[in-house]
DNA sequence: GTCTATAACCGGATAGAC
DNA sequence: GTCTATCCGGTTATAGAC
């Protein structure tokens, strides 16, 4: 291999690891998609990716953590439309409204096995609980998202509460989730349903929040984060 | 046994099979507590309640539904506190506050193992799901609790909402169970500062709905309930 | 030191006899 | 209603190969 070649970290061709790791991810998600998380055997993603269990778990501590790839495959796939969509569209109703339906686009297919998810992301012992170190750089990620949904669009938010909203959007958007995974209609239609009406509603919040007859909520509001983002660094 | 003895449903001597039954929730709770819901064997539980394992499964379908009796008992303590707090205060602020504290108290000897309460919670095929048919009774009535704070309250509520709230405050209170489950501070003092701070919040978002600026806004929410329940009810 | 495999452990759950 | 025996799958101990 050349001096050139080894320098360009290149995406395709890298250690023999990180080769067999992705395998694994591979037939794991592969097999998640066919037959839903639980149906899915560590044996059986071991084998289809050709190595041994033991060999799986030297790569992932748990079944739980091959569902980390899942994040990461939705947030990107996410990210490329939604970053149209901040492109073309100014309004932000509107921009929170397609976001939201394209993050249900995108996670569309793995409705199946998206409860375990969230089934772990509930549990404080789980890595996959958003507020985890572990998710950590997932969340901020989907956290400057938001941040870029509101920054260009035209609408007064009070300076104050500035700093916040994206991390309230982003629990908005979890939220939104949560109700898509105990969602068996066609199509998903309740969930838009539930975008459709909730995402007006927080526009209108959002919009009511620089009414000063608000102020003093506001500010019990923002009392409130504060203390629980300084909790949060505290631990 | 003697027809009136057959006829008083009392709530010591039933069958041998309730009995039994009892015996396994007891050494269940019992073992949860002591040693976290993880560590707790099925194994262990059937040999401390004098039973075998087989004969565990015969009334408890799963290790889960033996949790549902955890939900039963927290909320039959809550309920004696919480009565004895609407009786003696008529000020909604203080009684949210305190009913809330009361419930912190109630849960504490479980906060070991009731994350995996909540693990269950968020999933949707899980029987202890607070949207499930199995869970439905011990949710109702704990929404009736909450309809029983704002009825005596001195506060005025619109008309149209007042038949919403009781639900909101039960995912208000669910709300501040769900981070009491990663709270480790000295006697929970982060999540009791949460209730501080967010029952001042709510009870201050109550006051306001009665304001006329904010009648689209209560009037989308309201449209936005009236679905929810509707699709509930489809289902 | 990085990677891989085999065998075993453990505990939730079930089958089927009594 | 109750038991014993067994299955099944996540996880781990451990030994060795590259």
């Amino acid at each position: 291999m050349s001096q050139a070649e080894q320098d360009t970290a290149s995406t395709a061709k890298t250690t023999k690891g990180e080769q067999t790791r992705s395998r694994i991810v591979e037939s794991a998600m592969h097999l998640f998609r066919d037959l839903g998380y639980d149906a899915t055997t560590m044996r059986a993603v071991a084998k289809e990716a050709g190595v041994s269990v033991g060999n799986a778990y030297y790569y992932f501590a748990s079944k739980e953590h091959l569902l980390q790839a899942y994040y990461h495959e939705v947030h990107a796939s996410h990210e490329v439309v939604a970053e149209e969509i901040i492109e073309n569209e100014r309004d932000l109703l509107t921009r929170l409204r397609r976001i939201l339906y394209a993050k249900l686009d995108v996670i569309e297919p793995y409705h199946r096995f998206s409860g375990l998810l969230f089934k772990s992301a509930a549990d404080p012992k789980s890595p996959l609980n958003p507020f985890h170190e572990e998710s950590r750089a997932a969340r901020e990620e989907s956290t400057k998202l938001f941040a870029r949904v509101l920054d260009g669009s035209k609408i007064k938010i009070p300076q104050d509460i500035g700093a916040e909203l994206p991390d309230l959007l982003w629990m908005y958007n979890m939220g939104i989730v949560l109700y898509w995974l105990h969602d068996d209609s066609e199509g998903r239609a309740r969930t838009r349903r539930l975008v459709d009406h909730t995402s007006e509603i927080v526009v209108r919040i959002i919009k009511l929040l620089a009414n000063p007859l608000l102020r003093p909520l506001r500010k019990s509001t923002l009392r409130l984060l504060k203390e629980l983002r300084d909790i949060e660094g505290a631990r």
